[in-house]
DNA sequence: TTATAATTTAATTGG
DNA sequence: CCAATTAAATTATT
């Protein structure tokens, strides 16, 4: 794969995580100066990517359906991708120091006792944070199609990388990061591990080797496509 | 709480799980080898505990009782405890490797097809495995004693961890997983949907601070203790 | 039918 | 990444 398809799937992939953030991340404290502040953290260039001028366009359209604040809010499969500094497709993505709000790496959303209370009806815990639509993602539900799509993928390869996840991502549809929890948690339920046996079955695929060829054909899936 | 009667705690509770494993594991190929191929794989010593015999014969009855075959199936929170290197507890129980028998680690009763017959009114699952009772556990009811009890507990502190969920085990007779379930339910049903108030509310207790103290007289829950 | 035990699964936390 | 546990939702029993 070259870099070109490469990038395209991760940015893919980071558009389709638009529906985690804003839930994830509280909105900026001001609204005027979101966007300039944020364009200004990229650099002037990008080293070994060819069509620089359509590379930043992208990155800012990127950054911008992900409204990601002022402290992005990254996964770290994302930011190790985009942050990696030996990879030819290292793009450089920089945090500005966090000013007076004690912005925490935010992957959860809230702390403990905000999350008791998303529990509840939510009967009076709308009188503040205003813009916020649901504070409540809980529980995403995947279709029958999704499943069995993240079924076959799992016995292929248990263990996907950032970018096989960004492939399956990219034809279920789920976020990146479900899609990690979903393996995470399929691995814990379907995948003895640590106890003894050393019989073939579904173990962690060789660093060494050439990830699984999985298979993406459009035709064995049509309702992902639909 | 010094070590002995920690570990008493957890053996009691250990055994209280006798009910839950013939369930949730198959019955041993051999029924003739499975006590000296269990017992084979008991340590010689158990470093940190004082009572070394009595430690050896206790366990050995804990498995005796628990029907554990070659491969142990207890739960996490136990393995948790019973594993755990840096407990002064670690009483280090090994599992054989398996052999021939596809082994799976099972906190479930059985597979994911296996499972789903279990659902149904099993007209035609009792033609094999001769001595299985019945290979649906569902529904034990508890006496109103008990229910009392684990009332007053969840009102005290509605997150009991694994030692405190063993206490509770070791009085009311109920197997430790059974009293997670129970505590599940609990606040599913009077913890979540309370749109009552914001007072105290029954929190989840800080880790900083001491666990609550559980109310442990006889004299409060005289027909628990026969 | 209601209450509730049990099951499944996505999500969270901490290491 | 894993282990443990949680809430949410559902299933199924009494």
């Amino acid at each position: 794969m070259n870099c070109d398809s490469e990038l395209e799937q991760i940015i893919y992939t980071a558009l389709t995580l638009q529906d985690d953030y804003p839930v994830f991340c509280p909105p900026p404290r001001d609204q005027t100066k979101s966007c300039s502040s944020l364009f200004a953290i990229f650099p002037d260039s990008y080293p070994g990517v060819e069509n620089q001028g359509i590379l930043q366009e992208t990155i800012r359209e990127l950054y911008s359906v992900l409204e990601i604040p002022q402290d992005p809010c990254l996964n770290r499969s994302m930011k190790h991708h985009l942050l990696e500094p030996k990879k030819t497709l290292s793009i450089g993505i920089y945090t500005k120091p966090a000013s007076n709000q004690t912005s925490k790496g935010c992957k959860r959303p809230f702390c403990e006792e905000e999350q008791r209370e998303c529990k509840k009806p939510r009967i009076e815990t709308d009188h503040f944070l205003p813009s916020a639509p649901n504070r409540c993602r809980r529980r995403t539900i995947y279709s029958k199609e999704q499943t069995l799509f993240l079924q076959n993928q799992f016995h292929l390869n248990p263990y996907p990388d950032f970018v096989s996840r960004c492939h399956i991502a990219k034809i279920t549809g789920i976020p990146e990061p479900r899609i990690q929890v979903w393996f995470q948690n399929r691995r814990a339920r379907h995948l003895l591990r640590g106890t003894n046996s050393q019989v073939p079955q579904e173990k962690r695929s060789s660093s060494a080797e050439e990830p699984q060829c999985f298979i993406f054909r459009e035709s064995q899936y049509p309702d992902l496509w639909g």
